[in-house]
DNA sequence: ACCATATTGAGTATGAATTCCCAATACCCG
DNA sequence: CGGGTATTGGGAATTCATACTCAATATGGT
């Protein structure tokens, strides 16, 4: 069986989704890594999602007309903020649940999503000081 | 100004779109002119897309790892539900409202989507007599 | 430290969705 | 009903995200 080999650049890629803790794009993973080993590539980005994917490490997160993004796995039942204006994506912890009875009648409900969308703390921040 | 002539098919492009009464993909849209208006191409589906939105009579509905679908606009606040069996997606009236509990502290909450996943009808009950 | 080999980087290739191009057709105004 | 022109169909072109290729390099067992 081959066994994955410790890189710089795989460490660098892992350190980088645990760092921010929240779902990155393919280009995110690559700017945040690439800040801790300036050549690392896109390939390189790429197959450690595909290999973090395969070892059930890694979950997608895919939100209405964006790229899919990913972040670790093991985090339970949430959901994620959206902002609009610098569209990084965000963890949110909270539910309401129970949303059953919105389904059409003959429907069977199976699971939910639900996205939030605003301004996340630093760009309300900026706003109220401009 | 240049005014849109009435054809055949744009009428039956749109007359689909009201027919389904659902978000439809252009794929969708295509198969369901076509039945109509036999040789209707998908250059035209997508020219009727851009024509449609850019005069707002058309929105854009794109859910998770969806291809981005389509629905008459004039319909109010609503959700979607997605069937997980045939990928169709349907209206969802209801809505729990109130999520901005949920947002992380400091960041401001202006819209939301909501995406549930299950059986349709159709789906559902083929489920059953299996 | 050495070596067999897994991994990397960079460019190229692929695939899917959407747009472009242009000759043929259909619409609409007179 | 005839002509000017917008629209159409369909194949080619583009775009974007992701996968592949392969020579060069780095890793880990010995």
């Amino acid at each position: 069986m081959t066994r994955r080999r410790q890189t710089r650049q795989f460490d660098a890629i892992v350190r980088t989704l645990q760092t921010a803790d929240r779902p990155m794009t393919p280009e995110e993973l690559l700017a945040g890594a690439q800040s801790q080993l300036p050549g690392l590539g896109l390939a390189t980005v790429y197959r450690a999602i595909r290999d973090l994917t395969n070892e059930g490490r890694l979950s997608a997160v895919s939100l209405p007309g964006a790229p899919p993004r990913y972040e670790l796995a093991g985090r339970g039942h949430h959901h994620h903020f959206e902002c609009r204006e610098c569209r990084r994506v965000f963890h949110v912890s909270g539910c309401p649940g129970d949303l059953a009875r919105y389904a059409p009648a003959g429907f069977t409900l199976e699971g939910h999503e639900i996205v939030l969308y605003g301004r996340c703390e630093d760009c309300a921040a900026r706003a109220k000081s401009a």
